[in-house]
DNA sequence: CATAGCTATTAAAACGTTTGCAAAGAGCGG
DNA sequence: CCGCTCTTTGCAAACGTTTTAATAGCTATG
């Protein structure tokens, strides 16, 4: 069987090529029932456009960048992830991506036809920059401005983590945060306040911890809590590095996890399944955030309406909590 | 100005937009001279093939998958780096690039024309398989089998380090390892073991640590090794995060560095300058070796013969190397 | 009832390459 | 100097889309 095309397509929908490309590509003046038709036949024959017919009819313009997140935070699995995702989706649809360095050069403005940033401080002007220069934007993450955005509900994801710490019994929680440089670290902090709040805690300033989002941060900043005394049953990190951080630390003080003490994640990284003991940790759908980020930009481009998307998260168990035990040493 | 195409060359060098093309190609049955002449016009114009054009005109074939390195490894910014340059370099030729999980799918093996490997465990059955099945491979780091890979100059690299921490007087330097599954690592520990007898000093087995390649293995190893009382005045790590944990360990451990204790590190990834005190170390050209990576596949597609290369190292010094001092507490 | 003004559709011309095929020379043995 | 190969080159047809301009079929208007 040879290459599916649009022409296919076409024949089977009883239609000219014409009007199948702009079905697909969300172009006025075509009707309703046609459209519908249409689709139906791409669907059942799984026919996907070809990028590079695709970029090339419309004359090269398309290249988005995929730009400046800080250096620093690009050590996590979590970006490489993310990275391919949104650049799968660019380049499926024709365009072609380029991962800038975190440093925005002026010149880049007018080569790019659009900027997908992730990771965005809160007070970056550079975002306000592109605002202002009216350029296309999507930032993956929520974000104060009228902009497009897409991130997954941090609030929700930190209280399902919580209240299932709640749940096994737990109430001394400390909660282990990243740098207080995103409007994630915010979010989940706040999750955090809330839902002690409205399990009937009092709140404790010195059961919060800044863990640098970085396994040697969590680390070192456990470790030296353990050793000044602080008492708690159970370890609420935001990030999974910082949990796996953390699990050593307790372990390295002599703790035994989940037994004296429980540790929750969050991402779900690759490695969480991996460590000993396996990491329980709320699941956010990487992958499927960067395809909307890439499918916001490519909306935005075609002149659509600004819209913003949150993608659930869900609660994965493994070995890492347990029950408050009665006996604890 | 509009762009520039294969046709505007063609003009400028007075031959026909075919023969512009077999030249790019490096495709045979064409004059020498027109050749050079042909090559100096694009020079001189600065011309860059339209990948999209390519894609379409040459069928479409030309996926290229980017698989499966551990899990594990790619925590670190390094293959973040390495990938983009890989991608960057088959885009701009026109195929395609996917990255795909480490669990090599038998499926894929038919869908992908080629593979570049990363970070090959000096075991990996699934090499062999590549082999076997006469699938086009090329491997990034030096590889034992008769297949393309690049390498950077591992052992030339460690040698520098190590030169320049005995220059400025140090005897005993430790050396943190990574984890001891790849060739890079085995290379790095050789020339660590060569040129410290070259030097005439006596090898000792406490002295070599396994930091795991992580900032949080270097650090526990190393607080571990001090609080046993291990005596050096020199760190010559295998990694930057292994060199960043290391100094945070001397740091908490009330050392001091560079003036008690220097440290090393290898990669010079992008965070090295920002450390406290600055990382010295070994920079890598990793995105030149991610480049060459994807150059070697394409020659191979191409049917040229199977080549290694091996890129250069530089010795990059900073604030975290000092001459040995002697008032050491 | 002719005309203008819509809308939905089609036909065909790009887009920038690669590549098979034909043509044009060049060298050469007869 | 005539036919032969061989090498080098040019021509033109793909490749799979998007998009512009033209067309056909309506409805509303005068």
């Amino acid at each position: 069987m040879s290459k599916l095309t649009i022409t296919e397509v076409a024949r089977m929908a009883g239609v000219s090529i014409g009007t199948v490309s702009r079905v697909l590509n969300n172009r006025p003046g075509v009707n309703p029932d046609t459209r519908t038709q249409v689709l139906e036949v791409v669907s059942r024959l799984g026919y996907v456009p070809d990028a590079g017919a695709r970029k090339l009819a419309r004359g090269s313009r398309g290249l988005i960048g995929v730009a400046p997140f800080s250096a620093h935070s690009s050590n996590s699995p979590y970006y490489g992830i993310l990275l391919d995702a949104i650049q799968e989706t660019i380049v499926r649809e024709g365009y072609a991506a380029r991962v800038l360095e975190p440093s925005v050069g002026e010149e880049m403005l007018s080569e790019v036809s659009g900027f997908i940033v992730p990771g965005v401080h809160l007070d970056d002007s550079r975002l306000s920059l592109l605002i202002e220069r009216n350029i296309p934007l999507v930032v993956v993450g929520r974000c104060e401005k009228n902009v497009p955005w897409v991130d997954i509900d941090n609030t929700g994801g930190m209280r399902l983590a919580l209240q299932h710490l709640i749940k096994l019994g737990h109430s001394r929680i400390l909660h282990m945060t990243g740098t207080p440089i995103g409007q994630t670290t915010y979010d989940r902090l706040e999750s955090y306040h809330q839902t002690m709040q409205d399990a009937g805690f009092t709140l404790s300033d010195e059961l919060i911890l800044d863990g640098t989002f970085t396994e040697l941060g969590a680390y070192r900043i456990l470790r030296q809590a353990l050793e000044k005394g602080l008492e708690f049953t159970a370890v609420a990190a935001a990030s999974d590095e910082m949990a796996y951080g953390a699990i050593l630390a307790l372990q390295d003080a002599g703790f035994r996890v989940p037994y004296d003490v429980s540790v929750t994640g969050y991402d779900d990284l690759p490695f969480a399944p991996q460590t000993q003991p396996s990491l329980t940790t709320v699941r956010q759908p990487i992958r499927q955030l960067g395809r909307t980020a890439a499918q916001l930009m490519l909306e935005l481009i075609a002149g659509n309406a600004v819209r913003q998307v949150v993608l659930p998260t869900e609660l994965v168990v493994r070995s890492s909590s347990a029950p408050l035990s009665r006996n604890r040493r």
